[in-house]
RNA sequence: CGGAGCGUGGUGUAGUGGUAGCACGCAUGCUUUGGGAGCAUGCAGCCCGAGUUCGAAUCUCGGCGCUCCGACCA
């Protein structure tokens, strides 16, 4: 991709009225732009980055036995008032159509996915089932905050799963457990498994915290076995920890996903039942397993970021390389890297300065940074985003290096 | 929803009652290019509404918006 066709206009400056690192980062690097408060438009820098995200989720739910669909985010009235939610749910955005009829904003999607799978599941044969979506989720919440961390709409995989009994629910709640610590460190986020509170569910959820001055959520951690508590369920300071019975840290931290049983909660509401071996009705069990695609990409921004900018993990980046020009063309080893299917961000505007380049590449963070001057002659000067060392390679060479990327 | 701060071109800012200015940006031209270039000429702004005043970006009141703290987070 081309620098000059791509959207990427970067601030010479941070925003004055942002104050969380990821939101003045990804506003001023060009990956994000506010609308309102919480709520932003991914530019193309920062739909790639998103796209990395939920694709990475997408092929470990799938690795899990997840199937893919994609549920409606307008809601009739009537299916949240069944569940009482209509009216507890604070956060819940309403909406009326022209006939009158009311509607929600979907912020979660038992409400649809039950009605839904009462055209589908009668017997026990038809389950276990997991299905699972990606997409955009409205809450109006009472404050949104912290740039992607906390925003009114969002971006969410929500899995549901759907058993004939507890035991069978309990499995693959850990097949999940399992998958959500793959995707964090995919991501190069150090989730940390949490226990905490199952809300009006269940009595407890875990929560996959990840580390960070700019979270919102107090864990008690324990380095040993890696696991940890939310402060919201612990009577006293500094709890042993639950699982060895160690010293735990206090920390603050951000909830990027969060794990739990449903029961048979809305199952009830809906009378979603199914025919056992003996012909009897029973009800489904459940559990839900949420994951904030938006959220995890600012997560990764609050702990990958250096003076000059942001420093992706592979995995995440928009590119993989930002092909640098200065006076030399190197539009043949962008060809070259494009035939070969290299993801490349190509800096090919002629009237910004060497400079100017360095600071936006730094900014941008992408994690390799391939440059073409006088001075490479009929080499490439290859740096990593995060160490100071360059090497000059072939054209050659550096085709080789990311021809296989993975 | 309570508290605090802030609202001036696309971005960052100066201006505390008297001609809205600077830098970046953008446009055009020429010169430049290894860490945010130079010259020239242009473009573009006081959140909204009421009030006070001869005169309001500035003072008053009301609204709206953004950020932060708290409450909330199913």
């Amino acid at each position: 991709m081309r620098f000059s066709d791509f959207f990427a206009k970067t601030l010479r400056t941070p925003p004055r009225d942002e104050e969380s690192v990821n939101s003045k980062l990804l506003i001023q690097a060009g990956f994000v732009n506010k609308l309102a408060a919480g709520v932003y438009t991914f530019l193309p820098l920062g739909l790639r980055v998103l796209d990395k995200i939920e694709n990475i989720v997408r092929e470990e739910m799938n690795a899990a036995g997840g199937a893919e669909l994609l549920m409606p985010a307008l809601h009739p009235a009537e299916n949240w008032s069944k569940t009482g939610r209509w009216q507890s749910f604070d956060a819940l955005f309403k909406t009326k159509g022209k006939n009158g009829s009311e509607y929600a904003l979907g912020p979660t999607h038992e409400e649809v996915i039950y009605p839904l799978l009462k055209h589908f599941v009668s017997s026990y044969k038809d389950l276990p089932l997991a299905l699972y979506q990606i997409q955009t989720k409205f809450r109006d919440e009472p404050r949104a905050k912290s740039g992607l961390l906390r925003s009114r709409e969002f971006r969410m995989k929500d899995l549901y799963s759907f058993h004939a009994d507890v035991k069978d629910r309990d499995r693959y709640y850990e097949v999940m457990r399992k998958a959500y610590l793959k995707i964090f460190k995919r991501l190069d986020l150090g989730a940390v498994q949490t226990k905490a509170s199952g809300g009006t569910f269940s009595e407890f959820s875990a929560e996959f915290q990840v580390v960070s001055e700019a979270g919102e959520d107090i864990i008690y951690y324990c380095q040993s076995c890696r696991k940890a508590v939310n402060k919201e369920i612990t009577s006293q300071k500094a709890p042993k920890c639950y699982d060895c019975g160690g010293e735990t840290e206090e920390k603050r931290a951000i909830e990027v996903g969060n794990i739990f049983p449903l029961k048979k909660k809305f199952a009830e509401d809906f009378n979603l039942t199914f025919k056992d071996k003996e012909g009897r009705d029973r009800l489904v069990e459940a559990g839900c397993y949420g994951l904030g695609t938006s959220r995890a990409m600012g997560t990764i921004v609050e702990t990958h970021h250096d003076k000059k900018g942001i420093v992706w993990p592979e995995s995440a980046a928009p590119f993989r390389v930002h092909l640098v020009e200065i006076q030399v063309k190197a539009e043949k080893v962008y060809q070259a890297l494009v035939e070969e299917g290299v993801e490349v961000l190509y800096d090919d505007r002629k009237e910004a300065t060497a400079g100017e380049k360095f600071a936006d590449a730094d900014l941008i963070g992408i994690p390799w940074r391939a440059v073409i001057s006088e001075k490479t002659g009929d080499e490439i000067e290859l740096k990593r985003r995060d160490l100071e060392d360059t090497k000059l390679v072939s054209v050659r060479e550096l085709i080789k290096k990311f021809k296989h990327a993975g």
